[in-house]
RNA sequence: GCCCCCUUAGCUCAGUCGGAUAGAGCACAGGUUUCCUAAACCUGGGGCCAGAGGUUCGAAUCCUCUAGGGGGCACCA
């Protein structure tokens, strides 16, 4: 829809007198959705905007422009409205057209180029294998997924990864932690890390290694030894339950890396290599006995240690190793998602981009706020050391992962969010995922019903449970279409644009507006209109309309990472 | 002290890289089932877009300041 207006618009402003541009740059031609139906279908304000450069009235050169607009069977009407508005309204024969593209490519139909196969890394979560995944990594989890279904079906070759920090300070606290529980099995007073991580699965682990390991071999170790073990077998544990957890929360990811692979083979490490690196290229100079990195040279605040004075490397150290390797990859672009809590490491981090020789753009931060958590009006502390926080699973398991990812995904990803876990339970019937939802199953009932009457012949080799995705339907009469479903029709039309602008935009949450507008429209339709009657040609007409509003329903909570079900 | 994000209806939030008269859902009040699923539908009231300046044909949107909320400013991770 949008691309047809677009098309002709490009050849018709590349004729008009006295414009030296090319009218494809610059986004000289914006085409939106009108909020109101009296502005058309389609609207766009291309003559406001040409009228600086040409110094003639907007209303002028818009009255020009739809003079040459030829193509008079694909529009209804073409106004020129406010203060020089062009407003697009379709003809039913066009628009009818369209749907039957829509139906006869189904779910390709969608496919939307926007990527042009560009390579694309999405790091995400990326918690430390120290604990049990908690609510705002949730909230990482939902944006870095669907963020990656979007760019997926827009286009682009997509790498999910996540970066293990199994090499600092933290997992070693979390194997002293261990082994302190350990201990105190058997001596109630042996003493507990100052910081260690307090919660209930740290004993659970304790004793888990205990059952896992023979006495024998417990007792041939040294307590070096000993510890390392069960630092080894306790971070392993909680990756693994962080990766079943993120699968039962519909995200998979398709690389691990591991902080420690960075460090293995000393002198040829990954991080020594991009210090080395860092140092040809003189941004790297020793004081006070540590070795900093001059990403003052590039913005931020002070220069950053990246080998401490007793040898140590930081944390940033196998950062900027990471990153650098990322670019090794030939990404055409690096996306982070990082908790707001992170912020300020924005500028270091792009400081190592831009000194490798990127520009700081190539590597985009995308910042999840906070997550606060309520339990019946009153927040709830999540703190790790203390132990005391809600799990993802916990979530998931008492509202269900898809109402989780909903509530992520109807909040921009930069706006704190307050979730009461009492509120989104008690919630539950009338939350907005099982409206979308309901929508979806509700077509299929619609259809089990056309079947009994034998309106429609559902397939039997389907792709789904009922058959609907191979049903072959009959021939649609588009004059039988009234206002409503010309309205229904229309709305399904735009999805490829909104598409389209929210994987340019990095913005999964729009479609997700967008499906709970499409089954408000959905719902009240089916109210006022039957679908299955009597009347053959009228049955099989909406039959093809229904099946319509299913494959964008599909698609688009396809793309959020939420389940369309059959039946409800 | 410096930096980042947020502030839109009673509540939770949208608002398309500046566009036409600012929108949903929830909550609240009332109504709908001999009919393809009532997890639905219909009707109704609701707004100084935190405040003040500025930029321009046009500002909830961009800039400056102020107030409030959250977060960050390590040779920690």
């Amino acid at each position: 829809m949008e691309k047809t207006i677009y098309n002709s618009l490009i050849q018709i402003i590349s004729k008009v007198q006295g414009l030296d541009i090319n009218p494809a740059e610059d986004r000289l031609i914006e085409i939106e959705m009108p909020r109101q139906e009296t502005f058309g279908d389609l609207s766009t304000p291309v003559a406001m905007t040409l009228s600086k450069r040409l110094k003639k009235q907007p209303r002028k050169i818009a009255e020009e422009i739809v003079e040459l607009i030829d193509s008079k069977d694909i529009y209804e009407k073409i106004e020129i409205a406010g203060p020089g508005f062009i407003n697009f309204t379709f003809s039913r024969q066009f628009l009818s057209k369209k749907l039957s593209e829509l139906l006869i490519s189904g779910q390709d139909y969608v496919k939307e180029d926007v990527g042009h196969n560009k390579k694309i890394q999405i790091e995400f979560v990326s918690a430390n294998p120290t604990g049990p995944l908690h609510l705002g990594h949730g909230r990482g989890a939902a944006l870095g997924g669907s963020l990656s279904n979007l760019l997926r079906e827009t286009g682009y070759h997509v790498v999910n990864e996540y970066y293990i920090n199994d090499a600092g300070r933290q997992v070693k606290l979390l194997g002293l932690s261990v082994y302190a529980r350990y201990r105190q099995m058997s001596d109630a007073a042996y003493p507990f890390p100052e910081d260690g991580y307090r919660g209930d699965y740290i004993s659970d682990l304790a004793k888990e290694f205990v059952e896992i390991s023979s006495k024998d071999h417990i007792d041939s170790l040294t307590e070096d030894d000993l510890v390392s073990e069960i630092t080894d077998f306790s971070y392993k544990k909680m990756l693994n339950e962080i990766e079943a957890d993120l699968e039962a929360f519909g995200v998979v990811f398709d690389v691990w890396q591991s902080e420690k692979e960075l460090f293995k083979g000393n002198s040829t490490s990954e991080v020594q290599r991009a210090i080395n690196d860092l140092k040809d290229r003189n941004y790297i100079y020793e004081q006070d006995g540590a070795l900093w990195f001059r990403s003052t040279e590039f913005g931020d605040d002070k220069d950053r240690v990246i080998v401490k004075n007793d040898g140590e490397y930081t944390y940033f150290a196998s950062d900027i190793a990471y990153h650098r390797y990322k670019i090794e990859q030939k990404y055409d672009e690096l996306i982070n998602i990082w908790g707001a809590d992170h912020h300020g490491y924005i500028p270091r981090i792009n400081s190592v981009i831009e000194a490798l020789g990127y520009p700081k753009d190539h590597l985009k931060v995308l910042l999840v706020q906070m997550v606060t958590l309520l339990r019946a009006g009153t927040p709830v502390q999540m703190s790790k050391r203390s132990g005391e926080f809600i799990t993802l699973r916990e979530v998931i398991d008492e509202i269900g992962a898809d109402t989780t990812r909903f509530l992520f995904l109807t909040r921009r990803p930069d706006s704190q969010l307050e979730v009461d876990i009492e509120v989104a339970k008690a919630q539950s019937q009338e939350n907005p995922v099982y409206y979308v939802q309901y929508a979806h199953a509700r077509i299929n009932s619609i259809f089990e019903k056309a079947k009994e009457t034998g309106a429609v012949d559902l397939g039997a080799d389907a792709d789904s449970g009922t058959g609907l995705y191979a049903v072959k339907l009959p021939d649609f009469n588009p004059d039988l279409f009234n206002d409503e479903e010309m309205r229904l029709i229309k709305k399904l039309l735009t999805y490829p644009m909104v598409l389209k602008n929210a994987a340019l935009a990095h913005e999964p949450h729009r479609i997700t507006f967008y499906v709970q507008e499409l089954a408000g429209m959905f719902h009240p339709y089916y109210h006022r209109n039957r679908v299955v009657s009597e009347d053959r040609a009228l049955t099989a007409t909406r039959l093809n309309l229904c099946k319509a509003v299913q494959i964008i329903l599909r698609h688009g909570l396809k793309i959020l990472g939420v389940n369309a079900p059959d039946r409800m």
